[in-house]
DNA sequence: AACTGTGTCAACCGCCTCTAT
DNA sequence: CATAGAGGCGGTTGACACAGT
C-alpha cells in the first residue's frame, strides 16, 4: 500500500495558473497566511493540488520574491555555495534573499552548471590525481566533493587556522569517534582540539563535513550559536552566528573554497 | 514564411523528513 | 514507540519563446 495522493487529481486543475487563480490565492494568503495547503484549496475555492499551491505562491506569488536579473555577486555565490552544498537548492536559496530554489535550480541547470562545467575542463584537463592522503570512497569521479550534511544538534564548531602535523588518513569523517558536542573533559581547548584530529585531520572539507554541516539544512538555516576559530597557539577565538546573519558568515566560510585543500 | 533546434522556466512527481497523535 | 498526515525538497518534464537555416 502506497501513500494516499496529496490530493485527488479528478477535477483539478493543471498546468499555467491563471491570473485568476494568482489572485484567489493571493488574496487568500494574505488573509489566512501560509500553510495548511492541503486544506487551503478547497477553502480558497481553487481547484488545484495544496502543493501546487504552495509551489505558486513560494516561486512566484510570495512579494518579496526577485525575478531574473542574477547579478554577477549572485551568480558567484551561487557557485560557491554550489561547491559547498551541492543541489541543495533550497539551503542555497536561503542564502540569496528574494530568490527560490526553484529559480537557482532552473539557473544552474541552464546558465551556471554549464559555465563551471566548461571552465572545469578548460582548467583541469586532464584532472590532476588526487592527493594521497585524500579520503575517497569512491575514487570513481573528479567532481567537487559535495558535503552531505545530515541535522544533528550542533551549537559550536572549530575552524582550524594552521596546518597541523599529518594525521592518519584512513579514518571515516563522517561517523566522528568523539562527539564534538559533549566535553570530553573539564578542557574546552582539549576537547576541540581532540575532536578536530580524529574527525577533521585539519582538513577544510573534512571539518565542514564533519563538524559544520553534518549539522544540516536546520542549523545552516537557523544559524550556529558560536563558532569557534582555532588560532596558531590553538587559543580559541569565539565568534558569534545568529540567525539573521548566518547568510554572511556563510559567505565568509567561502574563503575554504579557495584555500590549497579545498578538493 | 516555414521548419527545426535550443534554451528557459513554471509546474509536476515522487520521495524524504518532520510532527502530531 | 509506531504510524499517518503534512510539508518540503530535488529531479524531471513539457510548453513556450527565440534563433538559425
Amino acid at each position: 500500500m502506497g501513500r494516499s495522493p496529496c490530493c485527488s487529481k479528478v477535477g483539478m486543475n493543471r498546468g499555467a495558473w491563471t491570473a485568476m487563480e494568482d489572485k484567489i490565492l493571493t488574496s487568500y494568503i494574505k488573509v489566512h497566511g501560509e500553510g495548511k495547503w492541503r486544506n487551503l484549496p478547497k477553502r480558497a475555492g481553487l481547484k488545484r493540488c495544496g502543493k501546487s499551491c504552495r509551489l505558486r505562491w513560494l516561486n512566484y506569488l510570495r512579494p518579496d520574491i526577485k525575478r531574473g536579473n542574477i547579478s554577477r555577486d549572485e551568480e558567484e555565490l551561487i557557485v560557491r555555495l554550489h561547491k559547498l552544498l551541492g543541489n541543495r537548492w533550497s539551503l542555497i536559496a536561503g542564502r540569496l534573499p528574494g530568490r527560490t530554489d526553484n529559480e537557482i535550480k532552473n539557473y544552474w541547470n541552464t546558465t551556471l552548471g554549464k559555465k563551471t562545467t566548461k571552465t572545469h575542463s578548460s582548467e583541469n584537463s586532464p584532472p590532476p590525481p588526487p592527493p594521497p592522503n585524500e579520503p575517497n570512497p569512491s575514487n570513481s569521479t573528479t567532481k567537487t566533493q559535495v558535503i552531505r550534511t545530515k541535522a544533528t544538534k550542533c551549537t559550536k564548531a572549530l575552524v582550524p587556522l594552521i596546518h597541523p602535523p599529518p594525521a592518519d588518513h584512513d579514518q571515516d569523517y563522517s561517523s566522528p569517534s568523539i562527539d564534538p558536542l559533549e566535553p570530553q573533559d573539564d578542557h574546552d581547548d582539549d576537547h576541540h582540539q581532540n575532536f578536530l584530529q580524529e574527525t577533521c585531520n585539519y582538513e577544510p572539507a573534512n571539518f565542514l563535513n564533519a563538524a559544520i554541516f553534518n549539522n544540516e539544512d536546520a542549523k545552516v538555516d537557523s544559524g550556529f550559536d558560536n563558532i569557534m576559530w582555532l588560532g596558531q597557539d590553538h587559543s580559541l577565538l569565539q565568534e558569534c552566528w545568529t540567525t539573521d546573519s548566518c547568510a554572511d558568515h556563510l559567505d565568509s566560510l567561502t574563503f575554504l573554497l579557495d584555500s590549497e585543500e579545498w578538493p
